[in-house]
DNA sequence: GTCACTTTATGATAAATATCATAGCCGGGC
DNA sequence: GCCCGGCTATGATATTTATCATAAAGTGAC
């Protein structure tokens, strides 16, 4: 076994690079380039050309859209082990989104023609990537759905909900995104946000200090998440 | 060439299936079922196991979603070449979404187990599939974005615009959907979608008689979906 | 530390949207 | 043909949400 390859012990690697047959995990180690992002950096941009198929190791990253007229629309944020690259990246040749980094963050970077050509050689590889990236893909498209059908107060607990169990799996914790950027995800003002975020605390379901946040009474919150 | 087998003359074959081996091709054609549907008939509903790889040769349907309350939410509205099985048909075993009949279609089925035994031995057929199902999930996202971020009068012009410019081809057309499936596409009342088609209608944009549609002014739609 | 700028916060008001009520219309079942 | 139920349509009203205005608090550059 090579020393120098550290794939063998990442944790990505049982997600589904188990599939890899000893050679090409060798020539994955080989190619791979891993980055660290600092709070705040620009991973690439909407319309960058795709070089690189990409996933995060650690660390938090938000993907989003920006109109001409400068507003933003982020589509999701995504955690360690999710991919970074969604579907887009096998029939695209340019990004359609922009990510930038919410908390530090390691992405792995796998040329792109590279993973076509493992691809192409491993059937069980492929299966397994497909099925990674369709139930990714799928959450997204649910998550969008349970958005678009809510309003105000049913949004912000949602996306609080989404915070505390999904990412932080922790009734408390810091928001790693500010007022505005809650509100270019659930599609709302900024104001709205605050102001719904204020109610909550009035009504102690919430307990805030700045971006610090502890969901009080969580089935409140479930319950005016699913029928507020 | 087998006699018996339609695929060689089949409309999909060039979209995907040409990286078919004869034998794969063959093997196929002797599993796949095509399924003629009517209007309005249900092809499979949530939480149905998932037991076949599905694509539309022809017709249109919708993919939708109910809630407990029993309000549905239209995911999208597929015509002929789209696949009707999204990205999920890899990764979960029962219908994330209920799919019905919009106008007479014929759906082709293959076995998913068949499917995903020809997907571990071709690897050219696996990254064309990936392709055409990353392709297609990412318009839903994409489209489920440009939707959220519209208001009424924007919402509206950008559905008939998709109806006119992707699915129709042609600035007559005749709705597939009720005045209320459309608000469940956009996430509108009805009365407010019926309300805003007469505005339009008064404003010498569309001409209205009853599901024929005619869009009078197509820049003027077009401003109102982009800027409205 | 100070200044400029962004973020958070709240209130007042305007605009958009939903809800409720009513009615004509159309199509399917019998 | 006739009736019933859903679809289309429109108005009045209530509610929700956005916009505008203002201000305190936090943040980074220098």
């Amino acid at each position: 076994m090579d020393p120098r390859c550290g794939c063998d012990h990442c944790e990505l690697k049982t997600a589904f690079f188990e599939s890899f047959r000893k050679e090409e995990l060798g020539i994955f180690c080989d190619r791979k380039v891993e980055i660290p992002y600092k709070r705040g950096d620009i991973v690439f941009l909407e319309g960058d050309e795709i070089k690189y198929f990409s996933y995060l190791k650690s660390g938090l990253v938000k993907l989003y859209r920006s109109d001409p007229e400068g507003k933003d629309q982020i589509i999701t944020i995504a955690g360690p082990f999710d991919f970074v690259s969604l579907l887009g990246v096998f029939s695209e040749t340019h990004q359609t989104y922009s990510v930038s980094v919410l908390e530090d963050a390691v992405i792995c970077c796998i040329d792109i023609v590279q993973m076509k050509a493992i691809a192409l050689e491993n059937g069980v590889f492929t299966l397994n990537l497909m099925e990674k990236l369709g139930s990714i893909s799928n959450q997204i498209i649910l998550e969008s759905l349970e958005i678009r059908k809510r309003h105000t107060h049913g949004k912000v607990a949602y996306i609080l909900l989404k915070f505390s169990q999904s990412i932080y799996k922790n009734q408390v914790f810091e928001l790693p995104v500010s007022r505005r950027e809650i509100a270019e995800y659930i599609g709302m003002t900024t104001e709205n946000v605050i102001r719904t975020l204020s109610e909550f605390r009035k009504e102690k379901l919430l307990r805030i200090n700045g971006r610090e946040i502890e969901i009080l009474d969580v089935a409140a919150m479930e319950r005016i998440s699913n029928y507020g």
